[in-house]
DNA sequence: GTTAGCACTCAACGCAAAAGAGTGCTAAAA
DNA sequence: TTTTAGCACTCTTTTGCGTTGAGTGCTAAC
């Protein structure tokens, strides 16, 4: 069964491996005398070369022209990737790395995260990325209100993922402490864990009449709730590492690169393709697979990390197609796993600060 | 006088100017024919290589190679800066589009001036960048805490430049609300308008004891207050429109634009860069004058922010050396005029949510 | 001081020959 | 039936080399 499992011989499965890692490592194609060399394989070039034709055939392998070596597919990589990847086990300095600046760089969320992907790219050497996911419903937790001057006070918003918005807010009238206090009490009391799409005008108009004279002062407030929960619920994405895409000759076509960053700078795209994945688990997007035009040459691998059974962000890594996917994939669990250790450790050993928002 | 000043005769100057003005559209070298086409100068080509060849001497320009054109160097931009430079008018588009989007974009500081820099980049097509500067000396105005649960609260600050900060505490032991109240009132009483610089141990023990059993509380909200300044002087940067910058071919060198990438990203060397300049007007650094020496075929163009006497933040450009100055020069003066005038406005008048830190 | 003319320089371009890497196919060997 | 050695063939890449052309510097005349 081993030998014929997905229609693969063995022996293919491992010339396929065999190209696959020699294209990972040198990026052109790589031809049939060339990875007899580097594998155990008792057999000539030429036998080597009937099955390279056949696994073109097949789908696994395509040929830039005529006269070179065979580059594998995306269907070739998909396959590498599902069923012939070996584990990479890390260097016990590049454990002690993510050790080291995890331990040091406690803190919010959102910088653990930036700090993840820096040194994800720095391990890897591809791009990094950190991701705040877009998160579908949120809802606050609670309110509270900082006096400032008679007209000018801050609102402050905890939500129920613990992040903290604030916004200043200037009023026409002044408002005395008194009422900026009743006001939040308000607030606490009918405008939480709702979720924001759900607070609407009717809701508006029977906190108005429950406030009696200082009607005006909710409307003020809850224009200013829906400014701060949309902004909650946009994502947010940061990119670290650019420089080092330079250095694969897959983006010295300088079209490509640009449209590249021109994503990457968007944001949009990638970080839809981020929050629309269920998944808990690493997800690989090659080329194509991402349905991202400008990523056809390139691939995306994130991990989003949970907490309490919450996507609260995601890290990964975007690269070539041909990317070293078994040292992509230790780096990001091992990232990850150290990420939400901490999380949890954090929360239970008490002392200090932790996670929070901006 | 005017012929004489500063000792380029005003034919040297207009011959330097249209090299110059060649130079930024075109970006190679120019040569003594193609100037004469340009210009209304009653003179030969013959007598044009002359004056070049002087102002080679002194200095202004530069020879790639014996049969090549001209190229203006680093002094020759700085004299075109300074002296030759002629005003650009923006067109009526460009300033709808300056108007429209900060319009539509009213918030908090930093996003407008992250768009902001996005428009720059999108007017001028060079590399854009919004800095909050490292400020030296933040004190912070107002404490609050927000109790969550017994072991868990929220420390919100306001600095003394409004921005709002926060941070998730958790604690050892039980904390009631009425001690946290306490406790908040007992930071505000000492610990606001000091610099972050002279809190320190001495204050410390000072506040212990005052408080008596529930000292510790101190110690923890003490520490989470220190992380919280240093975090606050830290600047922040973020660049748009990177892109932009692989269209000039003197990036086109890899490793170039690499470096300029590495820098863009690591922030620092730039918010030095613009933190240390002390005048509110537009900076302008060409090539090595930035004393960066990734940045030799570079220039930096930039215009601080400036609200109630108070640097607040910069936008910016960085494109070639041979950049369009004077777009770019108009471009954000326009921007910044119509940031500080939306500042103004927005603190005068009355009736919504207005800047304010995250 | 200015200009026309001319020889000289040097990157850039085009092109053809040579090199090299790799394949596909055929015919013999296992 | 599968594997292998051998060889012709195909394309890209590299190299070398004359040609082109833009642009200069210089000299001698205006």
């Amino acid at each position: 069964m081993s030998s014929e499992n997905r229609g693969l011989t063995e022996r293919k499965k491992q010339i396929l491996k065999a190209i696959v890692d020699a294209h990972i490592e040198g990026g052109g194609p790589v031809g049939s005398k060339s990875i007899l060399q580097n594998q155990q394989l008792k057999c000539s070039s030429a036998t080597i070369r009937n099955e390279m034709a056949e696994l073109e055939e097949m789908g696994y392998l395509e040929q830039p022209h005529a006269s070179a070596g065979r580059v594998p597919s995306e269907l070739g990589l998909r396959f590498y990737v599902d069923t012939l990847l070996e584990h990479y086990a890390m260097t016990t300095h590049e454990i002690a790395q993510i050790n080291n600046l995890l331990r040091a760089k406690m803190g919010e969320l959102d910088q653990i995260l930036k700090a993840a992907s820096n040194l994800a790219s720095n391990l890897t050497n591809y791009t990094g990325i950190a991701i705040k996911p877009r998160v579908s419903s949120v809802s606050i937790a609670k309110y509270e209100t900082i006096y400032l001057e008679p007209t000018h006070y801050i609102l402050v918003a905890v939500t129920s993922s613990g992040a903290v918005k604030s916004k200043h807010v200037r009023t026409e009238a002044e408002i005395t402490e008194e009422e900026l206090e009743r006001l939040s009490g308000l607030l606490n009391a009918h405008l939480t864990g709702i979720p924001a799409e759900q607070i609407t005008l009717p809701l508006l108009m029977e906190m108005e009449t429950r406030m009696g004279e200082g009607a005006w002062q909710v409307g003020v407030a809850v224009k200013v709730i829906y400014a701060l929960l949309r902004e909650l619920d946009e994502g947010e994405m940061s990119v670290s590492g650019i420089n080092r895409l330079l250095q694969y000759p897959e983006y010295s076509d300088v079209s490509h690169l640009q449209e590249l960053l021109g994503t990457l700078e968007k944001k949009e795209d990638i970080l839809d393709l981020v929050s629309r994945s269920q998944n808990d688990d690493i997800s690989i997007m090659i080329g194509s697979e991402s349905q991202v035009k400008v990523m056809n040459n390139s691939a995306l691998v994130f991990k989003p990390i949970v907490k309490d059974g919450r996507t609260v962000g995601a890290i990964g890594v975007i690269g070539p197609r041909r990317m070293d996917y078994a040292k992509v994939l230790a780096t990001l669990e091992g990232l990850s796993g150290n990420i939400t250790n901490m999380l949890e450790t954090d929360k239970q050993l008490n002392g200090g600060r932790s996670d929070g928002g901006n």
